[in-house]
DNA sequence: AATTACATACCAACCGGTCGGTATGTTTGG
DNA sequence: CCAAACATACCGACCGGTTGGTATGTAATT
């Protein structure tokens, strides 16, 4: 039955991905992700030795789902690294639908319960988010050359885009709505249009 | 024993404030509490009917000892209200002090775990958040209408601030540091200057 | 034949929550 | 003024269920 051939692990990883952003880390158990991957024990034990090591494992998976995910996203075609800038954020926003468990991110969630407890989770997330940042580092060190900005740093406002994404899932989960998300991602693309002086003046001020 | 009058309750809230922010709400037991607090299990459920209980009144307790310090911080002092708007933001980054469990938000830590398991405790973490937001409302308004902005509204802006303190939180817990949330709220004071149009030229751009 | 990929059965520790009880006020009726 | 009646604050043993994890067995693939 080559169907079954490795299947476990993966759906496993499917499970977290899901279960994990719904209830969080600590309140799924071994015995949900097994239920909701429709594996036993014995197969979850076979693929990892602890629910740590899922964690961690997790963590790698969103990482390559996402970054392949990004990687195949339109927002690459504008010619203008600035644009392509602005039409990354736009794609962001076009990511919030359906339900809040379902667009918000697992390593921002786990990190969260982890970061103190579980020192190989947290590590794994970091390295999630500052790699899936690093990814926008070359655009926008070709637009702040282009456009004269200085004053930061293309790593730091990389990294700040990353921020106020994971701030605009909590405001979601506290709200219980994707629409806070989409207004502060809009902020954020105001922020940048400023900072690079190319406002749309109908959608900016005055 | 006056000395034990009433104790317990406010000890079991403050063991929350600091042992949740820590590890987070599932992983943090009752009988956590009741050691960090000195008290016993009875004790407990003398004065909470669950832990979700304990979960609401928490947030409530957040509210009541944040929103005290605040009130009495030093950033209501400028006369000019957007003045006051960044001297709120630069307290901010001030509170960015000792470890990452002692300044990060106990609310954004609960909701994340609770908004699909426990409505109560996402709408007392909501309260919390939206209603400090709104007392930074009468100043943005007041700067928005002084300075022309246009756009946006100072409720949006308002809760886009808490959005990214939240985002910053996150980051600094991945990256198991204050550095990276300074470094996002000198992103937002910079937006914050660009949109009222009043920039600091030597630590914006050219 | 050996290794991989699971399934089943089980365990000790821990979980949230209950319950009978005690010590210390506070109220009330004579 | 005092004592019975009641309320509040807390104690800690205990309960059934769940937890992460293990030990052992078995079927399929190489």
């Amino acid at each position: 039955m080559a169907r079954r051939h490795i299947q476990a692990r993966e759906r496993l990883l499917e499970a977290a991905r899901d279960v994990v952003r719904a209830k969080g880390f600590s309140a799924t158990s071994i015995d949900d992700l097994c239920r909701s991957a429709g594996v036993t024990k014995g197969a979850f034990f076979h693929h990892f030795r602890s629910k740590e090591d899922l964690g961690v494992e997790a963590a790698r998976f969103w990482a390559e789902t996402t970054s392949e995910l990004f990687a195949n996203a339109p927002y690459h075609q504008p010619a203008d690294p600035f644009d392509r800038l602005i039409a990354y954020l736009e794609f962001r926003k076009l990511l919030l639908a359906g339900e809040v468990p379902e667009f918000t991110c697992l390593v921002g969630t786990m990190v969260q319960e982890t970061y103190d407890s579980a020192p190989a989770i947290r590590q794994a997330c970091d390295a999630t988010i500052t790699g899936h940042a690093m990814t926008l580092v070359p655009d926008i060190q070709a637009a702040m050359a282009a456009c004269g900005v200085t004053g930061t740093t293309a790593e730091s406002l990389a990294l700040h885009t990353q921020a106020v994404l994971q701030g605009a899932f909590i405001m979601a989960k506290a709200r219980g709505s994707a629409e806070i998300a989409a207004d502060t991602i809009d902020h954020l693309i105001r922020y940048i249009r400023l900072l690079f002086n190319t406002p749309t003046p109908e959608e900016i001020r005055q």
